[in-house]
Parts: structure tokens; sequence; C-alpha cells
RNA sequence: GGAUGGGUUCCCGAGUGGCCAAAGGGGACAGACUGUAAAUCUGCUGCAAAUUGCUUCGGUGGUUCGAAUCCACCCCCAUCCA
């Protein structure tokens, strides 16, 4: 199976240019293609590792990969299918994540030897001149067509200022910028970038008179249709101190029956023919391909270690068994009244709970648990002591534990 | 620059002097049922030394015994006109 017919299987493959010619290219290795990724926070989230993974799959295929940091183009901000505006960021904080995106890309893209490259479009965006690229670029730009772009639907009801109006056409000078220095001939991204990434090809055809191509990659959206790799508390990060191992196993231990198989496919590594065999799977079996799939990621973000050991603490957890893996909090002298803490305090302290009266609920609503035994007072007091050496384990809900140790 | 309509809690959205920590819905969280799934039902959803107190309705001042609500100024957004 070729690179690009397993990208189709996989279901990865959203929007082409020219499908024969992009075929082409990649399955011979003749493709050098970027994705870009706006640093836009400290780390890079679960929509990044798609990008990183087909990067990781076409540089296994003899393609080269070019990295761009958009360093640039995060002064900006992508309106693309946003409904209101991106909060504007400092260089500074811009510079910040772009180290961040850079120190964590290493990990799974091979950077060595001109087997990729990493660029940030900071250092060509930033000095250019208003009225010579208005001449340059900006000649070449229809607004007719700019404001068609699905991209911008959404934001012409609520408004959108004509800074990050200029999105497009800094994606676009991007992408002519990596043809003309390295022979990009190609570009990658979200399914949401289509818009942006065309008017890169258009200007190198209207600049240049050479093609270019762009392709899309599935959005990964779950069942309800809204993209994965979201909580209520935010985006589940990429580095262990924003969302744990442990978080991040769980995460995808619990996604929905319906997305396992798809998941499977679109993120981890493990070989099409095996994963064909276990869509045969349904009902309750799928609770293991769910265990699988949890486990190769984690595998694959945090290393193996680290999947060893969440897979071992949801096990002893859900399934009762060596609890030494599970996440910990520490409390020190400082916490203790008289030498005591109230169940509330330490709920808050463990981090199961926002405040103490969400603590309090979640007590008076039968929701938590320590060592097993259910808690029923909110005034129940723990001994300082008793939380020494092998601590206590708390358990908030079904899902949230955390063993709590005194310390100092 | 002008006219009009807006800014309310995580989101949508009601509320136009006290009965307002603020209806309703969504989401989140907890309980029951389950397979760490979905669906369903129930509870719950500002903070705290908790039948009470404190902080919150774009911002700042003011009127009033009392303001999300009235007044003044300011900031922001949408629509139409220029």
């Amino acid at each position: 199976m070729t690179v690009f017919e397993e990208l189709k299987e996989r279901g990865l493959l959203a929007q082409l240019t020219d499908e024969n010619e992009i075929r082409e290219l990649v399955d011979n290795g003749r493709a050098t293609f970027y994705i870009g990724f706006d640093p836009t926070a400290d780390s890079l989230h679960v929509g990044h590792f798609m990008a990183l993974c087909l990067m990781k799959r076409l540089q296994m295929a003899g393609n080269k990969p070019i990295a761009l940091i958009g360093g640039g183009t995060a002064m900006i901000g992508d309106p693309s299918g946003r409904t209101d505006l991106r909060q504007m960021m400092t260089e500074e904080t811009i510079r910040h994540n772009g180290e961040c995106f850079k120190k964590q890309m290493g990990r799974f893209i091979d950077f060595s030897e001109g087997k990729a490259m990493m660029v940030n479009n900071a250092d060509w965006l930033m000095k250019l001149n208003y009225v010579e690229l208005l001449r340059e670029v900006g000649a070449c730009f229809s607004v007719n067509n700019m404001l068609r772009a699905e991209c911008y639907k959404q934001r012409m009801a609520k408004g959108l200022s004509f800074l990050e109006f200029n999105y497009m056409i800094m994606q676009s000078y991007d992408f002519l910028m990596l043809f003309q220095k390295y022979g990009c001939n190609m570009q990658f991204g979200g399914d949401d970038q289509w818009s942006n990434m065309l008017g890169g090809t258009e200007l190198i055809r209207r600049k240049l008179g050479k093609d270019a191509y762009a392709m899309t990659i599935t959005l990964l959206l779950n069942s309800e249709g809204k993209k994965m790799g979201k909580t209520a508390k935010g985006a589940v990060w990429l580095d262990a101190n924003k969302t744990s191992p442990y978080d991040f196993y769980q995460y995808w231990r619990n996604v929905a029956d319906d997305d396992v198989m798809k998941c499977l496919k679109m993120l981890t590594f493990l070989p099409i023919e095996q994963i064909r065999e276990m869509e045969k799977w349904e009902g309750s079996q799928l609770n293991a391909a769910k265990e699988i799939l949890a486990y190769e990621l984690t595998g694959l973000v945090h290393g193996a270690g680290e999947a060893e050991k969440a897979r071992e603490s949801a096990r002893a957890l859900f399934a009762g068994g060596d609890q030494a893996q599970i996440p910990t909090a520490v409390v020190t002298e400082e916490d203790l009244t008289d030498g005591n803490i109230d169940i509330l305090g330490l709920l808050v302290k463990a981090g199961l709970c926002g405040s103490r009266s969400e603590a309090r609920r979640a007590v008076e609503q039968g929701g938590v648990s320590a060592d097993g035994e259910k808690i029923a007072d909110i005034r129940t007091l723990f001994a300082g002591e008793t939380l020494r050496g092998a601590g206590v384990t708390l358990r908030r809900g079904k899902k949230s534990f955390k063993k709590v140790i005194l310390q100092g």
C-alpha cells in the first residue's frame, strides 16, 4: 500500500487541489511540504498532533517536511472558523510559545541532517514594507473573492477586523516564500485552512506562473460534530504539565463508542490491517479498543513508560489492583489546622474541586470517598498523620482520583 | 461623523427600583442504570467561618433607605447612512 492510499484509507484526507498530481509527488517522495503552526499557546494540542502525525507519515515515505512556526501570523490571528476575534498577543508571548512548540515538535519529527526543517515566518513577515506588499501581493487578491471565502462566513455576521482579514494574505505569502526559498511545492493543514491555502497556490500561480498544491486534513470531529481534543476545561495538551499523561490517557479511554475506530485510524500508527480486525468488535468489546487507543496515543505523546503507568493507574482504580501509580497531590504542614485537615480542604488541595463550596456539594451529593469509604459528613476531619506514608486515595465521582500525601 | 439596536453568570437568553445570587435552555458536575460508552431519570451549578454574610449584570461616577434596573460621562459590538 502506498502512503497516499494509506492516508486515504485512514480517512485523513479532506480536500485536495489535484489528487493525481499529489498522489504522484507523495508516493515518490518528491514532495517538499509545509504545515503552519501558529504559536497561540505555550503547548501543542491534539489538533496539532494530527498534523504532526501526517508529517511523520509523509517523512517516512521520503518526503521532506517543513514545520512553519507562525511567529508572524500569530501577530495577526487567524479568523478562520472563529466566531469572535482572538485576543491579541504580545510579541514576547508569541516568541515564548514558539520556543515551546519547537521543543515539542522535535519529539515527533526527525529534524536531523536535512530530513526536515523548521522555519519561522516572523523572519520575513515582520520586516515587510506595507506599500511594497500592497503592490506586490495585494494586487493579486480580489476582495470580492476573499469575502466569499468559507472561512470568513461566520465572521461576516459578527464582524471582522481589517487586521484579521489580512491573515489570508500573510499565509499565502508564506507559501510563496517557501516555494521560492526551499522549493516547497505543497501545503497541508486543517480543513478550516482550505481558503487560506488556496490563496497561496493562487498567488504562486500569479506571481511565478508555477503550480503548487494544497491538501487538507480531515478535522477530527466526534459523533456529535464537535472538535475532538477539547474538554470543558479547554484543550487536551501535549505538554505533560498542562495535561498529565494520566488525564491524557483518560481522555481517549473515555471517547464515545462511535468515535473509537475513527480515532484509531486517524491518530495511531497501528497497521491498518489490525484496525480493520478491530472494526468487527462491538458492544462492550469496544472497551478494549478504547484501552488500546488510549495506550497507543499516550505512548506516542509521552513515551511507552508513561503510557504503561497511566494504564496501570486506570486499571488499579477501575478494576482494583496495584494503586502505586495513581496521580498524587501533596499537602504540607501549613495546610493543617491543629494537626487536621477537613475533607473540603483536602478536596480542594488535591485539585479535585475548585472551591470549598464545590467540594461541599460533591460530598453532600454522595460523590466523594476516601480509601473506598464514602464520606457523608462535610465536617469529616483527617489527622495529618494518617496522610503520611501511603497517604489517602480520594475519589470524586466515578472518574476523578487523587492520592493525597502529607510531606514535611 | 450621524441614526438605531445592543453588552447580564461557562454559553445562549429573560429580567426595566426591593419578592434578585438573578427565570428558562444548553453545557459541566454529582447520583441511579451501565461497559470508565450512549440514551434516560434525579439532583446541582458565584464565594465563604453557610437558615447568615460577602462579591457579581461593559467601565466610572451619581440619584435613592435600597440599583442589573433610574441619571451622567466613557468604552466596546451589530445594522443602516456618510
